[in-house]
DNA sequence: TTTATATCGGATAAATATGTCCGACTTTAA
DNA sequence: TTAAAGTCGGACATATTTATCCGATATAAA
């Protein structure tokens, strides 16, 4: 569905969520560790969500990632997995072909789109606040 | 959402539905003008297909590949995905965790399976037959 | 029985996604 | 002012997916 990338970056926004809203920092490792990514590989996601505005990195001692409070209701899944992985998962045709719309539809177009509507619906109405909370209760987890 | 694989193996049956259906059969190479893909990788993906005993095979002069018209109503879409990707796709967690159920979710699991369910339910209920007719109406196209 | 037509399947190549390494740069605190 | 902690970004390495090539094999028809 998303690629590992963005599965990590996910991961990544949910738990600087949780720290952030007790107006903590993580810094690279930290998140690693976290999520259970791979390190360097986890630096280049962030790298690309914090040029993208979804995350704020702080350099120095005692720096790190986090996510600004006054935004975690407004950041969405929607804004990770565009960043990421960008539209392809909307915009694309299920069946891999470039020019399929409903005028011209593929065989499943009407059907996937269903499904894909109600991905992005999900996606959109979906904020950080909203997961880190259930994460926050121990009703959910990030790692294993 | 699938490999190219498997959306080539998606194309190449429902050409090959609406084929059979008329009691033809397509040759790799017509399968592969007709879906818009590359032939030696389409041979690969029908190799397969055929060994899964979705398509049958027929090897020698006016040889190509059909599906038995008997089967065209039995035979799924999930039956395809599953023969290329694998259940990866309903199995997998949404955001990549190893572990993640019901019992120990991760923080999207609720929402994700209930959009996997809706895609599983559209796979398994849809036959070759529903999608070749459609084709043969001329309200689909498999390729562009 | 021969020939032409197809698929089969293993080896290989190219492209993309995933993951690593390291020197440069930035910033805080001593 | 300096040292330590941390991110930045480019180059490189590996794995997986996608795609190609070609000899072997099977089969129908002449």
């Amino acid at each position: 569905m998303f690629s590992r990338a963005c599965e990590y970056g996910i991961r990544a926004c949910i738990h600087l969520a949780q720290i952030s809203k007790e107006g903590g920092r993580s810094s690279l490792k930290a998140i690693a560790a976290a999520i259970d990514s791979p390190v360097a590989f986890t630096a280049k996601i962030l790298q690309t969500l914090a040029r993208e505005e979804i995350i704020v990195s702080v350099k120095g001692p005692n720096g790190g990632y986090e996510v600004e409070a006054s935004r975690l209701d407004v950041i969405t899944l929607d804004d990770i997995v565009d960043a990421i992985d960008g539209n392809s998962i909307y915009r694309g045709c299920g069946l891999g072909l470039k020019h399929c719309n409903a005028k011209k539809p593929c065989p499943l177009h009407f059907q996937f789109k269903k499904i894909r509507d109600e991905l992005k619906e999900m996606l959109q109405s979906t904020s950080l606040n909203d997961v880190a909370t259930g994460l926050h209760e121990g009703l959910a987890f990030l790692k294993r």
